[in-house]
RNA sequence: UGGGGAGUCGCCAAGCUGGUUAAGGCAGCGGAUUUUGAUUCCGCCAUACGAGGGUUCGAAUCCUUCCUCCCCAG
């Protein structure tokens, strides 16, 4: 009886290599898949996709398995880039990786891995899936401290069940344990971070490759203008790096954050101190939302919310679930809830989904 | 022009009854953490105290001249 196939999407980082590597030994037929998703359009200064394709070629050879590379930039620029901008445009913090998630990874590769005759698809996420009842649930990762179920949210059933997760039961250190006892040489290949397919980048300067300066003030709640800044864009709520207000007379030496936009006005709402009243809520709505448990969540209990990624949940009780928008109390008030970031909702391990901040 | 006050790192700001290496904060830079963007944490950041003379074993701290700024008079 033939094995089932399995396609794993490879970065040419430890988790992914890891991933095919288990797999393979369990006995699936495994083919890699690279996917370049971002076309350089710089210098090849944080050019890493080559490096990491010959990573890839390299660790396919030890394990055994084939490698096939896919092109989704055209997908990535128009279901994930282009709404990012917008959303940065209208003066809100994106999250492009959890769209990422929904419309690249787990859609058009999981497409193309079904057309390439596999049932299921693997990746190396920190994240569990499981059979519960009539459906299944996605759970998160045990190496709480990797968790990213939180990028994960917005899968829907019928993604979650072309899925295997083969790092969710591990620590990382076991990860690259495993990758160093199996000879792949990336074992000890930095984290990536930044924006995937996109890479780490100074972040401001590369937004402004693609939007607009338009400066104006930086206002205090009280009206006073204490600086400027290059388009209210390039700021997000609770920043304080480049907020450059230094020194003033007429107040305490405390940092500046970012805490509101007022975009009729072009202003900067600029607030002192890292407890400020203005930078903390208890309440929030959210639209756009996903329940990838199938089923949205039930005002009589108590969740645990995620308004960031790596933020400890933090008691909430939902005030409103409709079909459109989410309304969600926090016991304790948290700290710089920001549209465009996506609010996600937990019962202990299990993650239900969420909703795109407000 | 008189009288008074002040000039210390990009910005605030200690020190100023003289004593080895000039606090701290904000900003900035670098790093750690991080598959968003932030936050957070760690590190770096004035041989120099408006300028020139003195006094002294020794001065940012005392004296003096000049420069600049502020306030009050006119």
């Amino acid at each position: 009886m033939a094995s089932e196939r399995i396609v794993v999407g490879m970065s040419g980082g430890v988790d992914s290599s890891v991933a095919a590597l288990l797999l393979k030994r369990q006995g699936y037929e495994v083919v890699g898949l690279f996917m370049k998703n971002w076309e350089d359009d710089d210098d090849d200064e944080y050019c890493s996709t080559r490096e990491d394709l010959i990573d890839c070629a390299s660790v396919a050879e030890v394990i055994g398995i084939d490698l096939e590379v896919v092109n989704f930039s055209a997908d990535y620029k128009e279901r994930v880039f282009s709404a990012f901008l917008a959303e940065y445009s209208a003066g809100r913090t994106p999250n492009p990786d959890v769209l990422c998630n929904a419309e690249i990874k787990f859609k058009a590769f999981l497409d193309h891995a079904v057309a390439l005759g596999a049932q299921r698809i693997a990746t190396g996420h920190y994240a569990r899936v499981r059979k519960a009842g009539g459906g299944i649930e996605l759970l998160k990762a045990m190496d709480a401290t990797k968790d990213q179920s939180y990028f994960l949210h917005r899968l829907t059933q019928a993604q979650l069940a072309r899925v295997v997760f083969p790092l969710g039961e591990l620590r990382k250190t076991e990860v690259r344990r495993l990758a160093k006892e199996a000879g792949l040489h990336n074992f000890a290949k930095r984290d990536s971070t930044g924006i995937c397919f996109i890479g780490e980048r100074p972040f401001r300067e590369f937004l402004g490759r693609y939007l607009p300066k338009q400066p104006g003030p930086m206002r205090t709640p009280e009206g006073r203008v204490v600086g400027e800044h290059i388009g209210l864009s390039f700021y997000t709520i609770g920043q304080r790096k480049g907020v450059g207000i230094g020194g003033r007379k007429d107040s305490a030496g405390q940092p500046w954050y970012a805490a509101g936009k007022n975009l009729e006005r072009n202003e900067l709402i600029v607030v002192q101190g890292h407890d400020h009243p203005l930078l903390l809520r208890e309440r929030l709505s959210a639209q756009d939302l996903a329940w990838t448990s199938g089923t949205p969540p039930d005002p009589r209990l108590v969740y645990g919310g995620k308004t960031r990624y790596r933020q400890a949940d933090a008691p909430c009780r939902v005030a409103q679930a409709g079909a459109a928008e989410l309304k969600v109390e926090f016991d304790a008030p948290q700290w710089a809830v920001t549209p465009g970031q996506s609010v996600v909702l937990y019962r202990d391990e299990v993650c239900l989904g969420g909703g795109v901040i407000q």
